[in-house]
RNA sequence: GGCCGGAUGCCCGAGCGGACUAAGGGAGCGGAUUGCAAAUCCGCGAUUCGUGGGUUCGAAUCCCACUCCGGCCUCCA
């Protein structure tokens, strides 16, 4: 089965072919080289688990190509250039979001709190929220962090997810040239503007016409009498005042904030992308203004597939500020869940559904990776055990290579195995239909958890099996969050209590014990072999 | 006003013309086991797919109308 993307651009399903197929034209996935951007985090704040819902969706898919046998170059901007508020005129009017952000670190460190150095400067801000995002994103299993973290200086780091502070050079380049094409002018008021009058397939993404977007009642109308169109967009604004400012031919000023997507794309991955992906918000005007940008710099498509996630709503509700619904990373953990909880709960329904969160889709998502996880233990025991006895130390082969690239693949499957995984992936072909997928290794999971005994062949290939899954869930191997040491003091000290009381048949007492240990974050199982406790992935209801 | 999505059991969510007596997950209920516990195991929950028409031998799946919900058109993932 073809692989299937819903591709904004022409608003409808088709083959993904990538740009440079693999050898085998049955399988052009297989081997190819897959150049993927995503648009990224802002670093102006905390990201909300909405926003993260837009990462992961763009992991997913990153991961099911490297399932494929492709290899994906995936590059993801973090953005701290210091953009507005009120773009309604697309010409930079409100106030700078860094500098909102540089006040509210003012005031956090008038409280006492100081989380940076200088909340005067903005750099360290955006450098605080960066790190931030890194370390929600890392919890989250992001591969493109742990490619960033892999990459062992600095500019290595900036091939996988740029700074725009530290691009200002490539904007001004692409500039430069939409400015000699023709595409861009420079006004009255000394702004460059992108003249979308000039670039005849402006709207053929998000469906908007010229027209439409001069008179429409969406706003944009608004006359800037030093605009050709109303709907024309700045590239660079001279401004003395604006917090971060650079050099450029156009006078000391900003850049604006379509502009760094597609410098630092085209710096990173070349003129032509294979996927570009975003949220649904981004459509229009930002990946609009984008393609308007680089194809009318390059002359060539700027990127075969556009793919887009819905929103999540929160409790039915659209998230917003003003409703305080939303949630960040800190304030779920904060409460008892682990981060793969999160990760399982945010990717578990198909990217372009509108999902709602709530708190109990998180404990919908903790039962479920908990059976997984289960099984791959079973599994994990049953293979070492056999290897232990056999001496040859093979296990190691599984834990030491990243999971679906390599050792993985190269167990040979049992049939059941085999159907399960061609099944899981035909679903993902089919516009990465998690959902589906998801069904096909249930289906074929619960089974062999409940079987007793299992065979060595079995358990390996089994094993073998949810590893490669995985590889793309990312939900069933990486490790949990470890308790602090104070709280695993007094979960030992609770465990010993609790065995006391056992011991004198105190079931009342060993019950409250239960339930105080489920607070602290673990869950008890009594065996006939005594008691063991492990870590909750969720807090008790 | 323009342009898009969506409505499936108690909840989430697949299915997109015949294998649907509707996947999978969660919650619930009954039983086994147990400490009248936790965990585990076995079993049971939609004659029905927003409403009304239509097409068809056959519709959750196609067409029309209606109702409701959501998104985008403006900073947002």
């Amino acid at each position: 089965m073809p692989t299937m993307f819903y591709n904004t651009l022409s608003h409808s399903l088709a083959e993904f072919i990538p740009l440079v197929p693999g050898p085998d034209s049955a399988d052009p996935l297989r081997g190819a080289v897959i150049r993927m951007y995503s648009c990224g985090p802002t670093v102006y704040d905390y990201a909300h688990i909405g926003n993260f819902r837009a990462f992961l969706f763009a992991d997913v898919l990153r991961r099911y190509l490297e399932f494929r046998q492709a290899r994906v170059q995936q590059v993801m901007n973090m953005t701290d250039v210091g953009h507005m508020t009120d773009d309604a005129v697309a010409d930079g009017a409100g106030q700078d979001k860094l500098q909102l952000a540089v006040e509210k670190m003012k005031a956090t460190k008038k409280s006492g709190q100081a989380l940076v150095a200088d909340p005067n400067n903005p750099f360290q801000v955006a450098d605080f929220f960066a790190a931030a995002f890194l370390a929600d994103a890392r919890a989250l299993g992001l591969a493109v962090v742990a490619d960033y973290d892999r990459a062992d200086d600095a500019a290595a780091r900036e091939v996988v997810m740029p700074r725009p502070t530290r691009h200002i050079d490539d904007f001004i380049q692409l500039i430069q040239r939409l400015l000699a094409n023709g595409h861009a002018y420079v006004a009255a008021d000394g702004v460059v503007y992108y003249d979308v009058g000039s670039f005849g397939a402006y709207g053929k993404l998000s469906g908007n016409d010229l027209s439409r977007l001069a008179h429409g009642a969406g706003g944009r109308t608004n006359s800037q009498a030093a605009k050709r169109h109303p709907a024309d967009f700045f590239l660079w604004k001279p401004d003395r005042a604006h917090l971060m400012r650079w050099n450029s031919p156009w006078g000391e000023g900003y850049p604006g904030w379509h502009i760094e997507c597609s410098a630092m794309a085209m710096h990173f991955l070349g003129e032509s992308l294979d996927i570009h992906t975003g949220g649904e918000d981004n459509i229009f005007p930002h990946h609009e203004c984008e393609i308007a940008q680089s194809e009318g710099a390059t002359g060539k498509e700027f990127a075969r597939c556009w793919m887009h996630t819905r929103h999540l709503m929160v409790n039915g509700e659209k998230m917003s500020k003003s409703k305080g619904n939303f949630f960040t990373m800190g304030d779920l953990t904060g409460k008892g869940y682990d981060p793969l909880v999160i990760r399982y709960a945010l990717i578990c329904t198909r990217y372009r559904e509108t999902t709602n969160f709530t708190l109990q889709s998180l404990h919908e998502a903790a039962a479920a990776i908990t059976s997984l996880r289960d099984l791959a233990d079973k599994l994990t025991r049953t293979v070492a055990a056999v290897d232990e006895a056999a001496g040859d130390g093979d296990t190691a082969g599984f834990a030491g290579v990243e999971p679906g690239r390599t050792a993985a693949h190269a167990v040979l499957l049992a049939a059941d195995e085999a159907a399960m995984i061609d099944e899981f992936s035909q679903a993902m072909d089919d516009d990465l239909n998690i959902s589906a997928a998801l069904a096909a290794l249930f289906t074929w999971a619960n089974p062999l958890a409940k079987k007793g005994k299992l065979d060595y062949p079995t358990a390996r290939s089994g094993l073998a099996a949810l590893r490669r899954v995985d590889h793309v869930l990312g939900v069933i191997f990486p490790p949990l969050r470890a308790l602090p040491p104070v709280i695993q003091k007094k979960v030992d000290a609770l465990m010993h209590q609790r065995l006391q009381a056992r011991k004198s048949r105190d079931f009342t007492a060993s019950d409250a014990l239960r339930r105080e240990l489920a607070a602290l974050g673990v869950d008890v199982q009594d065996t006939p072999a005594g008691s063991t406790c492990r870590p909750r992935l969720a807090p008790p209801v």
